[in-house]
DNA sequence: ACATTAAGTGATT
DNA sequence: AATCACTTAATGT
């Protein structure tokens, strides 16, 4: 124990991070990222890391969910794929090595809990610890994985469906069928325009897809 | 009652 | 599927 200077011990956070990651990581990586990483709270629709932000640290979510989405030249947005328990930006895992600046935004889709670790480390525990060399592998699998299915989604489906997985992926994440969205929201996410969606949002009410009033939408699974 | 914001619609490209 | 122009409906002050 001499090199617990920078920080005191805080058992709690261990423990806590121990019930979250315990079949994630040994007990001694936590025990690292305890005691290098500072547990943040973020309110709901913050951004944690913006387009162009130099990334120092890279977010691991204990709770809550964080949405990834990208920008282009004229400023349109497109929703990525979302970060829930024990994920981490993959975005960022690439960045960190190469001091490059993102290029992506993460936001908060609700309240969060982060655990925000110092980009160094990741080195070290890359050669020091097994069960983290497989979390960065797997990590940069399953976030390919996703993007080829946004791009797929993008590519070969149309609006209608792409509002449909869109809901039903939000409703999964929030773990709630009953979204508190407008049409606007819906539209810059998926980059179209209002107008549009209400129309498709009209059609897949009368198809009964969904019920929605002002502000609401609820989605069958 | 009035202003503001969200949603619906027809016509056009 | 996008945009324009306009209507209608819901909500806050």
């Amino acid at each position: 124990m001499t090199d617990t200077a920078f920080k005191p011990y805080d058992a709690k956070c261990y423990d806590r991070l121990f019930e979250k990651f315990q079949y994630l990581f040994e007990a001694e990586l936590i025990d690292e990222i305890c005691r290098f990483g500072k547990v943040t709270r973020f309110p709901a629709e913050h951004v944690i890391i913006d387009l162009g932000d130099k990334i120092t640290n890279m977010p691991l979510v204990i709770n809550g969910s964080v949405r990834i989405m990208t920008e282009d030249e004229e400023g349109r947005e497109l929703l990525l794929y979302y970060l829930e328990l024990g994920d981490t930006c993959a975005m960022t895992l690439n960045c960190c090595s190469r001091a490059t600046k993102s290029n992506i935004r993460a936001i908060t889709e609700e309240p969060c809990e982060i655990i925000m670790v110092p980009v160094e480390y990741l080195d070290i525990w890359m050669v020091k610890f097994k069960k983290w060399r497989n979390f960065v592998l797997e990590s940069y699998n399953t976030r390919l994985n996703e993007m080829l299915e946004a791009i797929d989604n993008l590519a070969f489906h149309n609006m209608e469906d792409r509002i449909i997985k869109y809901l039903r992926d939000k409703a999964m994440v929030l773990g709630d069928e009953k979204l508190k969205i407008t049409h606007f929201q819906i539209a810059r996410d998926l980059n179209s325009s209002r107008v549009v969606i209400s129309r498709l949002m009209k059609k897949l009410e009368d198809a009964g897809e969904l019920e929605q009033s002002r502000n609401m939408v609820k989605v069958k699974l």
